[in-house]
DNA sequence: AACTAACATCGTAATATTGCAATATATAAT
DNA sequence: ATTATATATTGCAATATTACGATGTTAGTT
């Protein structure tokens, strides 16, 4: 086995787990902390930044883009990519009605 | 390799996405859905629930339980599982202060 | 055109995760 | 004491993820 079962699960389930998963890695929480930090964003800044290979960096970037966190723009012979500020919103408000109807009940 | 390179972030980035990777999988998500939705929760009615088999249903539960999410009593020959109120809000914060202090410069 | 710089992609090794059957454990019922 | 029920743990097979070297690709430079 180690198939995730996805299809006995709903879409917002699924999508809620995959939008959990994509941060659910330090390199990518820092990179989103480093991109924020600057005003620009140049990938061989971020290999140098986190400390990882530039193929892992890559790797990582794509993910985030996969979930629509970030935006690649293509400046000069780098790339330049920066948070998608609509889809982080939209993010964070999902995140947050999740947290706020999955309701306190306890035994 | 395989190894997240955990050594080379902070600790608050390990925390956070360790956070969410525990929340990154549907059967989880659905899993805290199911308690909420229920004044008390037994496991067993989860499996029936979830639709997974007992042994994998145990194995996310004790994720849940490791970032502080669940609490679970014994409550006779079952064991009654709900949301840990106090982590639960906590969470929360700490993830709005992610993506709140996560600035939103785009270049 | 040849060269360089900045990524992206491919291939692969190491490790992690998922899922389940089998088994262990613990409590309640008979 | 034996049996039944509920959950945890173990062991294992299938698949996914992480990381990186090697190689491709694309755009500027000489």
């Amino acid at each position: 086995m180690g198939v995730t079962k996805t299809q006995i699960f709903t879409e917002k389930q699924n999508d809620l787990a995959q939008f959990f998963k994509v941060l659910g890695h330090p390199a990518r929480v820092a990179i989103l902390q480093y991109i924020s930090s600057q005003n620009a964003c140049i990938c061989n800044d971020l290999v140098e930044e986190i400390g990882l290979a530039q193929a892992t960096i890559s790797q990582h970037l794509k993910e985030l883009k996969s979930i629509g966190l970030l935006n690649g723009e293509v400046e000069g012979k780098s790339m330049c990519y920066c948070i998608n500020i609509e889809r982080w919103t939209e993010l964070q408000n999902q995140l947050n009605s999740f947290f706020n109807t999955t309701k306190l009940n306890c035994c």
